[in-house]
RNA sequence: CGCGGGGUGGAGCAGCUCGGUAGCUCGCUGGGCUCAUAACCCAGAGGUCGCAGGUUCAAAUCCUGCCCCCGCUACCA
């Protein structure tokens, strides 16, 4: 790839909430596809950053630590680092995963809220927030519940009416009662910040409607449906675990926090930042926020379409001075809005949604030290929740992974190779090509065009359907010619034919290099490859100056993957392959839902 | 009273934006091969594309109505 084609892109996986560790649900929304993205682009020469971390703030994280008697910042140093060792172990190429407890982070947050401040799109304003009499403590919007004053649903939350679906303010409930303890909510004045969300209606509307055709449908048509109904939003909390709001007169006070979530957006900029810092080049984050020509994908769960396509779009407009009252842009300069909010659905487990307490689900953790990640990189690939909410069977799981995964690709690798290891004992070198040899490379060569494409544009299940199907089509070669039958009658042809089947399984690995990072290097050893080809992340220990020591997942993703057929070199010693990956007895699945099930 | 997604041979899905007698990965049945983790290759059976109307020369694909499933609410992406 020539650097002149190469693209900045800004691959934003959304940030793993640090209040336990994460399952597989999570990662197949937010995780796996950005990294087979990121990757991808690597291989063709992108200069790409993906960067996240934990995010630490908010009530959840409080109320579990409440429960277990520690402090919020001790759960979150807790569950950080236990989510940064899984996210290692699926393979995420995260160039820099923090966290949001960092100096960098609260700075940066503040930043945004100043500049969002000075350009007018937040206002303060007094409103009647629920407390708890017994306790004094403030009630969350969602913790109140009551009649739907508008269609008289008996159980409307404080923030919406699942009934009706209006968007409600608790003080309208008709008798409103505790979620926590079923007492009736006192109503106290407090002051907060607003979000001028009304100010970027006509521009986020043109810009979504700029998006169409290009976004999947389902995130366009729910974004612009948003849009019908903005209302300023409270961008401040009666809480104390999260940032300070940075002005006089309220930086000090430890009852105001800005909301989690408008802190947690900012993370992709802050991280950027940090990332760019550490990397000994304070300014290199502006080429993927700030260049026109750069590019930003962000990936994440339904659930947050809201935050990523309307919330996070209208604070870079409004911090860019881009909204209806105009503005400067802050200090930072103006922001990149995303080039595409990707979304996946939802995974449900054998049938049921994932439920920590009902013991409905399969942590990264237990899944990587039961099975190969490779394995559930695959099965996400093929069979994720991308279009449609998607049902993880243990069942299926298994007969994804021996019927496709060991028998089509493990396979063909493994009787390509041993069988080339055992009677030449080296890459063969091709005599003349048949019209066969050379129809078969030229299909393989063109895979990468085929695969490339839909995996662009995050069409993850096709370009691996795509990728199994050209592989199939090796194995289809090697039984057409059926080298085993020349070895005494034609050894030159059947050299040939090893020289054609190992350039398949050559382009096969780099083809499934994106999905599978580790199998493919391991692929590329097995072909006689020396060093890194497909690169994987590392924990790395860093600190801020006054700041404690955390772990970052970090790497350096310069290895020789490169997207495109490579010449394999004949001579190149091949010694007997172990298999690629490990077939399953079908009991496991039995095993596995009995797991679920039981306890 | 709302919003979004889905209902395609046994399973999981694609196709639907730009209508032209259905495709992929598996499974199943029969055959072949034996290099390979009983893997691989070939052939075949199996679908009136949720239901009912409509538009059209022609509909899985467009329109209308209806039914069912899943999210949007729960420690939960």
């Amino acid at each position: 790839m020539s650097p002149s084609t190469s693209r900045h892109i800004l691959a934003a996986p959304a940030w793993p909430y640090a209040n336990g560790p994460r399952h597989i649900g999570h990662v197949s929304g937010f995780g796996l596809p950005c990294d087979m993205f990121s990757r991808y682009h690597r291989m063709v020469g992108d200069k790409v950053l993906m960067v996240s971390g934990t995010d630490e703030h908010g009530t959840p994280i409080q109320v579990q630590a409440d429960a277990e008697g520690v402090t919020a910042r001790e759960l979150a140093d807790r569950y950080n680092r236990v989510i940064a060792q899984d996210l290692t172990g699926l393979g995420m190429s995260y160039d820099l995963f923090t966290r949001t407890t960092t100096l960098n982070h609260y700075a940066v947050t503040q930043e945004i809220f100043t500049g969002l401040y000075n350009n007018g799109y937040i206002f303060a304003k007094t409103s009647l927030g629920a407390i708890s009499p017994s306790t004094g403590r403030t009630l969350p919007d969602r913790y109140v519940e009551g009649t739907c004053p508008i269609c008289g649903y008996e159980s409307a939350r404080g923030d919406q009416c699942d009934h009706c679906g209006n968007q409600l303010d608790p003080v309208d409930l008709i008798n409103p009662r505790s979620k926590v303890n079923g007492e009736t909510p006192l109503f106290v004045e407090t002051e907060h910040f607003f979000f001028d969300l009304p100010a970027f209606a006509d521009t986020l509307g043109s810009w979504l409607q700029s998006k169409s055709g290009q976004w999947r449908p389902n995130v366009l048509k729910f974004s612009l449906n948003l849009l019908d109904d903005l209302k300023p939003r409270a961008y401040t909390r009666d809480f104390d675990w999260g940032v300070p709001i940075p002005l006089d007169g309220w930086r000090d006070r430890h009852d105001k926090r800005i909301y989690v979530w408008f802190d947690a957006v900012v993370g992709y900029l802050s991280a950027s930042i940090e990332w760019a810092r550490r990397s000994g080049d304070p300014d290199a984050w502006r080429a993927w926020w700030q260049s026109p020509d750069a590019e930003s994908y962000y990936f994440m769960g339904k659930d947050n379409i809201v935050f990523h396509s309307e919330i996070w779009p209208a604070m870079l407009l409004g911090y860019s001075g881009k909204g209806d009252r105009g503005g400067e842009p802050g200090s930072l300069g103006e922001l990149n809005l995303p080039t595409e909010v990707v979304s996946s659905e939802f995974l449900t487990m054998e049938g049921r949604k994932f439920s920590s307490s009902r013991a409905v689900v399969i942590y990264v953790r237990d899944f990587l030290a039961r099975y190969d990640v490779d394995a559930l990189r695959y099965y996400m690939a093929v069979a994720g929740p991308e279009n449609q909410d998607t049902d993880f069977t243990w069942s299926e799981f298994i007969r994804r992974n021996n019927d496709e995964l060991v028998a089509n690709w493990g396979n063909l690798v493994n009787r390509s190779i041993s069988f080339a290891a055992r009677n030449i004992g080296s890459v063969p070198a091709p005599g003349e090509l048949t019209e066969a040899d050379r129809t078969i490379l030229e299909n393989s060569r063109n895979a990468f065009a085929a695969v490339g494409e839909p995996l662009s544009r995050s069409r993850f299940k096709s370009a691996i359907t795509e990728t199994m199907r050209t592989l199939g089509e090796a194995n289809k070669y090697l039984s057409d010619q059926a080298p085993w039958k020349l070895r005494e009658s034609d050894p030159e042809r059947m050299k040939t034919i090893l020289h054609v089947a190992l350039q398949l399984v050559d382009d096969g690995k780099t083809l499934l290099t994106p999905f599978l990072p580790r199998s493919s290097q391991r692929v590329f050893e097995m072909l006689g490859g020396q060093g890194h080809w497909a690169d994987l992340p590392r924990i790395e220990e860093v600190d801020e100056e006054g700041g404690q020591p955390y772990p970052v997942i970090t790497g350096d993703y310069t290895g020789q993957a490169e997207w495109g057929s490579r010449p394999i070199t004949p001579g190149t010693p091949l010694a007997p392959p172990s298999p690629l990956f490990t077939k399953l007895d079908p009991s496991v699945a039995d095993e596995e839902v009995a797991r679920l099930a039981g306890k």
